[in-house]
DNA sequence: AAAAAATGTAAAACAAACTTGACAAATAAA
DNA sequence: TTTATTTGTCAAGTTTGTTTTACATTTTTT
């Protein structure tokens, strides 16, 4: 599973801390999922996508294979 | 929190217990999901829009004001 | 180069998602 | 109307996500 929230912050030019605030998220939270030790609940996941303005799809990405 | 997981199945005229094979669920979860008790993770959320074709924000629908 | 801001990380605790197994209720098919 | 299929639900247990607190490291600003 990998993700483009670093490149989506760095677009709207936004910190870990801003972005939890906005999603009412802790920043470790963000900071965890952004470095990919875990991936976000559905909720979230939607949330960040709206904040960013795209769809989950373009977010998260699955890679394994099964 | 809505989803329109019926709805889709309906359309593909499956049911959970196939939808649930497709994905590597077990059937109640998808039971569980579809009559809203849980959110799925953004894995399984990923791989039922997947399945569907649509994206993840048509399937699930946050709704809650905060 | 020093200070400030941003990011990484870790542990403990708790909450939410998911599994299995098993059975009841409802719907569809024969 | 009996049988088969599909769906609903319950309980107990495991795994995964999230929070809090706290500190270390890296990056940016002055």
């Amino acid at each position: 599973m990998l993700n483009n929230i670093r490149v989506h912050r760095a677009i709207k030019n936004i910190t870990q801390a801003e972005l939890a605030e906005l999603i009412n998220v802790s920043r470790q939270t963000i900071n965890t999922i952004e470095s990919g030790k875990y991936v976000p609940s559905t909720i979230l996941s939607l949330k960040i996508a709206k904040v960013f303005g795209v769809a989950v799809e373009q977010l998260f990405v699955l890679e394994d294979i099964d």
